[in-house]
DNA sequence: TGCACTGTGTAACAAATGTAACCGAATAAG
DNA sequence: CTTATTCGGTTACATTTGTTACACAGTGCA
């Protein structure tokens, strides 16, 4: 758990809203919905992707334990809809906190606003690296830096990933990361499995 | 000015902060700098671009009055450095807000927690639409799309920039940007002039 | 007027990525 | 076991973008 939550405010959080075990693969936000509820995560991770006007998704970063999806709290506040999309990545608990509740703490506990703050400002810093990542650096580059993501959150140097599914995250045809992927492995750099693959020289 | 500021709560910040009018084309926030105070636009554009490891810029989003610039909010807080350049377009009148004033407001004025949740949240789905446009669109529609950001800034189709300040705001060459603007001239998008385009399908 | 500088055009080429069309191997499902 | 499906490999090609190199026109200034 990231030190970014106060425990006497986590405690208080745990006691007055739900928490719940969520299997992976679940959706827990989907694109255009209205959000009911702020999560917290609080073991395992969750993946969240952006989509552009013709339904291109693309993969804008991970939440760990002590992250909260920080779109849903204003989504939450105003009643919009999400931008974004989040599924969970293996079984995760997560805390929902109600909306209500939200707003009040804003007042009650000055802790919460510098907690959401801080989060704001955690997301938008990945959210510029992926900016910059995605207009200044190659495929091979981007397809390390995924692999090095999925690596840690894994806890291990083999990943169980399709080309596909790397594809869908950098928002490139499958062909393409099939082909960077053979030249990596050839470089040495990693190698190719059915269903996974072996990260070699671990940056 | 947009209305996600309570007039109440700006009078109150205008009595405490200090208000200064800024002429055009001055860097407010450097990269890598620390931050001393929250700039709340009162009149005028300021251009926010960001910087990957390797010293490339590109444009992130254009701040409009109403608008601050929250990478400063929690920077200011914190201490942390800055991973932005925020620079003044045209004569731009500025509130700068005193870091110690801002934390107290959390507590004091609700609205204030609100304002800054907000103004992460309009930043973080702009920021959303750059990542989608670079990894999805080619270089022909985003500068079409940077065009219209500027001819809304300028409230002209008369956009007074060059080749080379688009290159460096996408973040591609020169060369590439002129070719591509030769073909949207060629298509009966815009028309080229010494130092300015003119758009002509408004979109 | 002459000079330097900035902005633009452009051509030839290299590299990276997208597209399309397949095929065969591994695995899952019946 | 047989079949269907998923996954990965491969080839050929089109398109887009980056790179290099240079020419020339407009502008401001000496």
């Amino acid at each position: 758990m990231k030190e970014i939550i106060e425990s006497s405010l986590l405690r208080r959080l745990k006691e007055e809203n739900e928490v719940k075990i969520v299997p992976g693969g679940e959706v827990i936000i989907k694109f255009q919905s209205y959000i009911k509820s702020i999560p917290i995560i609080l073991r395992g991770h969750v993946k969240v992707t952006g989509e552009d006007e013709n339904g291109n998704e693309i993969l804008l970063y991970y939440l760990e334990p002590g992250d909260s999806c920080v779109m849903s709290v204003l989504g939450a506040m105003n009643n919009s809809t999400s931008r974004i999309k989040a599924e969970t990545v293996e079984e995760t608990e997560i805390l929902f906190i109600r909306p209500e509740r939200a707003a009040a703490l804003v007042r009650e506990q000055p802790g919460w606003a510098e907690y959401i703050f801080k989060l704001y400002q955690n997301r938008f810093e990945e959210l510029l690296d992926v900016v910059t990542r995605v207009n200044f650096k190659k495929l091979d580059d981007r397809i390390l830096d995924l692999l090095q993501q999925k690596s840690r959150i894994f806890s291990s140097t083999m990943i169980p990933v399709t080309h596909q599914e790397i594809a869908d995250e950098i928002g490139s045809p499958r062909e393409a990361v099939s082909r960077v992927l053979k030249k990596l492995e050839n470089d040495g750099a990693l190698k190719l499995y059915r269903g996974k693959i072996k990260l070699l020289r671990t940056g």
